[in-house]
DNA sequence: CTTCGACAATCAATATCTTCATAGGTATAC
DNA sequence: GTATACCTATGAAGATATTGATTGTCGAAG
């Protein structure tokens, strides 16, 4: 789940990276209007987390331009000005919550997967591919109706393949969904053989009947043989 | 395909044994421990389906039993009782699944086919051609009992024609259904002609006695001489 | 603040796959 | 029968993927 901050304070968002970051979330983060527009038109993010009050321009009209390029992505507002207008203008223009400063982590935290489960997708409860079932909501995976365990990055991957059924994935595509950004300028893609080793060895040891296929040149692919 | 019902009460026992009969089981029930028992050592099931509260003993002391016995019907267990710790033990025991009560028969009749699937008895357990053997879960291939190292491709177009006996195979299919659907647009099928040199080299080398022809124009077919 | 342990990334050594250049076959027309 | 165009086969070279071992990182516990 790709989570995206636009924050000018630094040290609130800080904070935030570090709490979402522990909380699984690849987190990503941008300090002003120009920045934010740039990361939003180049990556897919799961929610964005928007505060109004930026140095180079307002967060409502990011959102505008968001809806209107119909951007998937889930919106909550964040803003210091308790105004009930911002907050009207905010949900009206599509955002998905409004959060007022100051907040608890907790809070964040929850309002966060309340808009992640409401935007899921398809609305989908359950991913199932071949004798395989994950459930994004709880992060949890079951082969044959027995819990597998995996780990963050495991289960990421996991995740994204049984997202896209049927869908040959790009290696990039996949490094960048699961990683994140910093990515993009990488020369080897080592890290995600490492993370497929371990994720394919988990499948195959706990009976699944599907396997994730290199594709020469390409990526991969999740098949049943 | 036989499977055994140990399951105490017998509205539900009745159910589901004309539900798997139906869908072409044979099916035999037992209502207590002890007839369980004496039918286990007489008979050979490929699937035993397990209530745990029985009225002379514990479900899970005959899995004890059967394990020990080196029984090899796949085990699912059923119990009313939804605790994790039965559902532990029993899959520690060497239970194949788990099924809580109450259930769907639907749901039944999926876990049966997921174990007996498993089991390797249900459908194939192994392809045959001439003096070659394939087994599609553990992606071994022998020829003439002596065992015959391939690659994941070779692998995969071996399988490919032997899950498809006497069927001349187009190659668009061929490489589509071994290398997937990005191929579509591909210009020339060297990639194609280059694992088959290897597959057929290995093949011979290994003394099968069946191979693959090239149907000029068209793709290939498995053949024994 | 330090230590520990779990997890993830890196590195180096193979293993595997495709591409390329080239040669050999097969069908059809004349 | 031979010429021609198109298929198919082959070996070697280069590109890509996989693996196990090693090293780094981060949060949690002491």
């Amino acid at each position: 789940m790709k989570i995206l901050i636009v924050e000018d304070e630094p040290s609130l968002r800080e904070i935030m990276v570090r709490t979402l970051t522990r909380e699984q979330y690849v987190v990503e983060q941008a300090a002003d209007y120009a920045s934010a527009s740039d990361k939003i038109a180049a990556y897919d993010y799961d929610c964005i987390l928007l505060d109004i009050m930026l140095p180079d321009g307002s967060g409502l009209r990011l959102l505008e331009e968001l809806k209107k390029r119909r951007n998937r992505a889930g919106v909550i507002i964040i803003s210091a000005r308790d105004s009930l207008d911002d907050k009207i203008e905010g949900l009206e223009l599509g955002a998905d919550d409004y959060l007022p400063k100051p907040f608890h982590l907790a809070e964040l935290s929850a309002r966060i997967r309340s808009v992640l489960r409401r935007h899921q997708r398809d609305g989908y409860e359950c991913l199932e591919a071949g004798n395989v079932r994950l459930w994004p909501d709880s992060r949890r995976v079951e082969v044959d109706g027995r819990p597998l365990e995996l780990l963050r990055k495991e289960y990421d991957i996991l995740h994204y393949f049984m997202a896209r059924p049927n869908h040959t994935v790009d290696k990039a595509a996949l490094a960048e969904g699961v990683w994140g950004d910093h990515i993009d300028q990488v020369d080897n893609f080592d890290f995600v053989y490492a993370q497929m080793k371990n994720l394919r060895r988990k499948l195959h040891d706990a009976g699944a009947d599907i396997e994730i296929r290199a594709v020469y040149g390409f990526g991969y692919k999740l098949v049943r043989p």
